[in-house]
DNA sequence: ATGAAAGCGCTAACAT
DNA sequence: ATGTTAGCGCTTTCAT
């Protein structure tokens, strides 16, 4: 692998010479073409290392979630990495299984690694690789879920109102009886407040038995829909806030031979490619992920480029109601 | 940020005994002491482009694939992932989108980040940035999928084997009439060929009106799906040689109330977490994608440590057949 | 427009 | 065991 001083050497040039023509100097074109003569035999291509040791850029982006299971994650991260590609910067991808300690660990492989900035889909754990990042200067924005207490940019999605949205319609539907099947993280907590407005709205009492707070897992899903089937005999609709979670409760009902929507209306989140595998399809929240991920890296590439600094605001995304066929329309009595 | 300067310069020893100290040599513990206490004060982190530039190593392996929608290649990269963080080792994921031209660049892209070793997921095309790799001594361990005239080393699966066992399991049920749709990559044409063996072996004629071969997409699932219908009046059984291809199939007989397995027999590959979901839960062809994930590191790490040079070795796992409920058995007349 | 030279932060001889 | 030093490949003043 040739290097600038073989090109140097070959050209007869200086070095710095040679390097100018490769960050857009001025050269006689004289010796322009000297250079490119020597870059057809040589195959030079930049020492990365050695430019990031002087420069302290890299042109690349850290890209940060918990996994690679939920299409919710899978889907914005193309968008975010296509959006990336064609602004000519890289991405670099890690995944941190929902562990803090992990993420911490890959935070800091990707402050190594010198990134210019970071879109981070966070656990809720403060590290203090997170304060680094700060004080290096890098750039931060944050989706899906916000971190209290801290100034950092985020592209989130209008999870409460949504979610009220939702428990209208299937008020509108006429039930009464909705469970909720959701988690403690941020998009989770925000999802079981915008049911609670909701019932409070329509003047439904808030009951505890119809709430189930537990992981993002398909395993609590099927538990949770278990559970909430025997405490609650007159349950008619369950929302399941996530795509794990709805899987979870399709698979229970299915092997209790409970029929979706004629003894159980289901609603779900996030399903993307496979809400209408099931029969029938599923109902769901979708959120717009392809728009949100080209607005990350947009305001990304904007502090970059700008050095904008941290203000924290806040980029809130409608989600819509893919209404489908696995809510039923409950007759009222007069 | 603090450097090894100023770790030498607080406790007045020399850099290259600081440096030793992170680097294992021996260390009066005096100093070694005096050293940590600096580090207290100091927050120093090894600057890793330093480090790079000096020693071309960067302990990171780069893994390369299609994209995120297929639920085979994000179950491998997980175990991949898992066992490299294991070792110690870290990653750089990157996708491709199926496109050669992007491969290339993000082949280009770990090459220059200098990664020890690449796991890869080729898309066919043989780019020139492979022999660059080879050139400049990196390990490589493809999967998936083989490359014809390389000698890189891959881990894959049985695929023509489990399909002519599918064809096997299909024809003991009692089918004769067995679609299938596959797509032109290594994968897919290894399925095909079981299946023609399979059929072969059963005295069942090769009918081209049965084969549909395409991309790996949903929609050339469902138009697959649809146009083997119209073609074959009397097809019982269908094998979709992709989780995509299983999608598209499973949404279009869903649209058409044909009913599966009464009306059609499907049997899918790759279906992991969503084969459950429907009703019945599909039968499908899966893939030990941890023991793979894990192979593939384990050959990867061996070539770095011991500078084991490439020899094409094909490393073959054996898929297995999850017999769900999406077939039907067929009574023979005698 | 071109060249000389310093230095980014680190490792690895080599000398002591 | 510790220190001195050269140099990895590049960018960037500063002269010329």
């Amino acid at each position: 692998m040739a290097t600038l001083v073989d090109i140097a050497n070959y050209t007869g040039l200086a070095i710095s010479t040679v390097s100018k023509y490769f960050n857009g100097g001025s050269l006689r074109p004289y010796n322009k073409t000297k250079i490119e003569n020597a870059l057809k035999v040589l195959d030079y291509r930049p020492n990365q290392a050695a430019r990031t040791l002087k420069t302290k850029r890299t042109y690349s982006i850290g890209i940060l979630v918990p996994n690679l299971q939920s299409s919710f994650d899978t889907h914005i991260i193309t968008a975010i990495e296509q959006e990336l590609t064609a602004a000519n910067y890289s991405s670099i991808l890690c995944t941190y299984g929902s562990d803090p300690k992990i993420e911490a660990k890959k935070l800091r492989f990707l402050l190594d690694k010198q990134v210019d900035g970071l879109a981070l889909l966070p656990s809720g754990t403060i590290h203090k690789e997170l304060f680094e990042y700060l004080e290096e200067n890098k750039k931060i924005v944050l989706f899906d879920r916000v971190l209290d207490g801290f100034s950092f940019d985020a592209v989130i999605t209008n999870n409460s109102q949504i979610t009220e949205d939702l428990v209208d319609f299937l008020v509108m539907q006429g039930h009464r009886e909705i469970g909720i099947i959701t988690n403690t993280v941020y998009t989770g907590s925000q999802r079981l407040e915008g049911y609670k407005h909701g019932l409070i709205k329509h003047g439904i009492e808030i009951k505890e038995s119809l709430i189930r707070i537990g992981s993002w897992s398909i395993h609590d899903g099927r538990n949770h829909m278990d559970s909430l089937l025997t405490c609650n005999p007159r349950l008619t609709a369950v929302i399941a806030c996530s795509e794990e979670l709805c899987l979870g409760t399709v698979q229970i009902l299915r092997e209790k031979k409970i029929h979706i929507p004629d003894d159980i209306s289901v609603v779900g989140f996030d399903m993307y490619g496979i809400s209408t595998l099931t029969d029938p399809a599923i109902t769901a929240v979708e959120q717009p992920v392809d728009e949100m991920g080209k607005n990350i890296v947009d305001i990304l590439l904007r502090k970059i480029q700008l050095d904008e600094v941290q203000v924290g605001t806040i980029h809130c995304f409608n989600a819509s109601i893919d209404n489908r066929q696995s809510v039923r329309h409950i007759p009222q009595p007069y």
